[in-house]
DNA sequence: AGCACGCCGACT
DNA sequence: GTCGGCGTGCTC
């Protein structure tokens, strides 16, 4: 017997099968995607069976042992796989880790530790006990088959060692999953007719096609997924759920462990690697029928699957832009929604552009939820001009939102505020010369981090102690130009003494569960203010909060990225959506100094498809997504000269070859050198050009054993 | 990705 | 004369 090995090498130079010779005894394990310990070159590396033959044509080394006896890739995964690759230009051995916890990536002679429980079994059922703790211990033999030693030893532990003596019970060791979801108090939601309308829509499919279900915050997305995926499990199917960022949104997994319990398995990215590994295999064997989890839990090896459901569907978290394979959950949610010939269903408040003209060309078909569930109207938006307040006054919260915050409180009720950090972070300014101080490896201010005094780079790690004076005048007049969370808080505790603030950020959540229990604490009103960054925009659900607040509407608009706006809109809308959610109507106010700005002034009437249309006549006009796809080749390596002349002739390589493809660069990127590695960008952009991965193939596979360059291909980046 | 082989600079 | 730099080639 002969088998085709995938190394796991993620290299292009070895991303072929090799054929190893199998011996004998192993011959009855060997099954298609499985791994195997094979001898390769000087080394010993773990591989995945893709093949299995008679014969080779060349001489074989043996294969050393099986690795696995449960099945790791599926035949759906192994084809999947394959797709990637081709889609990506990635090889093929990073499209199945990818799919993979990475507890099964191999590092030779590293184990993942499984946990084990023991249990015992009854083996002689007459046996009746000798004395009254043998009588106890059997007698919790009478419901079930296998108990726990915890519960029996809790009786007595000798008299359970006696009858494992006598061979009346017999211990046996069961993986320990750790049974984190109990189903608690859980009323299921009468819907309302138009929610109705979208889950008949949804189970009653019979074409195939994705659906975009477009709903306002606060429409009840949410209890419209519960009531799908009850009527898929009740169908005997299974589900995958995929949220932007799960620990962002403890509540709708909250929600759903209260209604499904331990049919869920959740992926959270605070699972450690080993239990991630755990949840994983409850799923492969077929014991969770419900995967919730961030982008690769679409990769979940469920069996027969029912549905699809992507909410947040314009969340850039859902693309991998930063290594191989760079695939987008969207495109995977959709092959695997028709290889189950399941319904695939993206909800959002802020529909990604891309899927929403899909929507009105009838690629997908349009779903919509225009009320709020409560009934009330969307909360008022008011647009303070800082322009204006920020000539009077030195402070970040303005006297409008100053007065509501106190009304609002007077009232009871509860505010959040937003600091936007996106694409802004707090640098180290010197105020006598204007030094910046940047990274010695990478072209980057570095970013100051409070709590523990240092300077770090976002991009290497460097990190260096904050100077006393000026590396560059000697001056002790270095300061902090950026506003953080920590500077906010100050000024509410001056401004408003009396309000209880709850700061949220990264720091004060990286604890495990802190994240938990400060919105517990929060919704049992043990504060009136709760403060913080991106981590409050999302999904977050507080009857008692009627007014939001953003601090600085502009800083996702300054990026220089073609998604700019896009961002900010949905940002801003989503925080919005934060007020009045419950019986009371709620206020917003966003401070910006672009108030004329159309991704800010379309949020103050809830106009998504205004916005929509005002943006696509922009994206159409600069030729972006989605009327032109585009590629992104980045070529990088240390020495800079070499690594631009070579990207020169890559782009005149494209120019020969292509037809239809509009061809800019190369430039530098932004952030020139990362790590003393320095990196130049080409950006393709065409409607339809047919050859393009193939000539990308050619370019790529020209260079993959040239150690001075390193090519990184991106199609449809989430940004530049 | 490793690891070996091979061909040129500064050293006991 | 050698130790060791890293460019190149190969792994069933």
């Amino acid at each position: 017997m002969v088998v085709g090995v995938l190394v796991q090498i993620a290299s292009q130079n070895v991303d072929r099968i090799f054929d190893y010779l199998v011996p004998k005894e192993l011959e009855d394990s060997i099954r298609i995607g499985i791994r195997v310990l094979v001898p390769f070159g000087k080394q010993t590396i773990e591989g995945f069976v893709l093949e299995i033959k008679d014969t080779s044509s060349m001489e074989l080394k043996e294969i050393y042992s099986v690795v696995d006896y449960d099945i790791i890739l599926n035949d759906e995964l192994l084809l999947l796989g394959k797709e990637i690759q081709r889609d990506t230009l990635s090889t093929l051995i990073s499209a199945y880790q990818v799919m993979l916890p990475k507890a099964l990536k191999a590092k030779v002679g590293a184990k993942v530790n499984k946990k084990f429980h023991t249990f015992y079994r009854l083996i002689d059922k007459d046996y009746v006990g000798s004395n009254v703790p043998q009588k106890e211990v059997l007698s919790l033999f009478q419901q079930r088959d296998e108990v726990p030693r915890k519960e029996l030893i809790s009786i007595s532990s000798s008299a359970v060692s006696t009858l494992e003596k006598k061979g009346i019970l017999k211990s046996i060791q069961k993986e320990d999953y750790r049974m984190k979801y109990e189903v608690s108090q859980y009323t299921k939601k009468v819907l309302t007719s138009s929610q109705q309308k979208v889950v008949d829509a949804v189970i009653h499919d019979t074409s195939n096609n994705p659906f975009l279900l477009y709903g306002v915050t606060g429409s009840g997305k949410t209890e419209v997924y519960m009531h799908i995926i009850e009527h898929v499990l009740k169908e005997g199917k299974t589900a995958i759920l995929l949220v932007p960022e799960i620990s962002l949104t403890p509540q709708m997994v909250e929600q759903f462990s209260n209604r499904f319990g331990n049919q869920i398995a959740a992926l959270h990215s605070a699972l450690s690697e080993g239990e991630k590994y755990d949840e994983w295999r409850r799923i492969a064997r077929g014991e969770a029928n419900i995967v919730i989890g961030a982008r690769s839990a679409i990769f979940a090896p469920l069996k027969n699957i029912g549905v699809i459901i992507m909410d947040e569907e314009h969340s850039d978290s859902y693309k991998q832009g930063d290594k191989n394979p760079r695939y987008h959950a969207r495109d995977i949610a959709i092959w695997r929604g028709k290889y189950h010939h399941a319904p695939v269903l993206f909800g959002s408040a802020t529909p990604s552009l891309e899927s929403m003209a899909r929507a009105q060309k009838g690629v997908y078909r349009l779903l919509t939820l225009e009320e709020r569930v409560n009934g009330k109207q969307l909360p008022e938006v008011q647009i303070i001009d800082m322009n204006h307040e920020a000539k009077n006054s030195s402070s970040h919260i303005t006297s409008q939102l100053l007065t509501e915050l106190h009304h609002c409180l007077d009232r009871g009720e509860q505010a959040i505020l937003f600091l936007n950090r996106r694409g802004f972070s707090t640098f180290i300014t010197c105020k006598n010369c204007a030094e910046v101080i940047k990274c010695p490896n990478c072209d980057i201010t570095l970013t100051y981090h409070k709590s523990n005094r240092m300077l770090r780079c976002h991009y290497c790690g460097y990190a260096t102690p904050l100077p006393k004076v000026c590396p560059n005048c000697g001056e002790d007049s270095l300061s902090d130009l950026g506003v953080g969370t920590e500077k906010i808080e100050e000024e509410l505790n001056h401004l408003i003494p009396t309000a209880r603030v709850l700061r949220m950020d990264v720091d004060t959540t990286s604890r495990k569960g802190a994240h938990k229990r400060m919105i517990e604490a929060f919704r049992n009103h043990e504060y009136d203010i709760l403060l913080g960054t991106q981590i409050v925009a999302k999904g977050l659900d507080f009857s008692l909060v009627t007014l939001v607040g953003v601090i600085n509407a502009d800083t996702s608009l300054n990026i220089p990225d073609f998604r700019s706006s896009e961002n900010t809109f949905s940002l801003l809308s989503q925080v919005a959506g934060r007020s009045g959610r419950s019986q009371k109507s709620g206020k917003v106010l966003i401070q910006t100094f672009n108030p004329d700005h159309y991704a800010i002034s379309y949020v103050r009437h809830h106009d998504y498809l205004g916005f929509y249309r005002e943006e696509m006549q922009i994206r159409r006009k600069l030729g972006y997504p989605p009327f032109y796809y585009l590629c992104y080749l980045k070529i990088s390596g240390k020495d800079s000269q070499y690594i631009f002349q070579e990207a020169l002739k890559i782009k005149r390589s494209l120019e020969r070859n292509l037809s239809y493809t509009a061809i800019l660069g190369p430039t530098s990127l932004a952030v020139f050198k990362v790590n003393n590695i320095y990196r130049y960008g080409i950006i393709l952009k065409y409607k339809k050009e047919d050859g393009l991965r193939d000539v990308l193939h050619k370019i790529q596979n020209h260079y993959k054993s040239n150690r001075k360059i390193q090519i990184d291909i991106d199609f449809n980046p989430s940004h530049f």
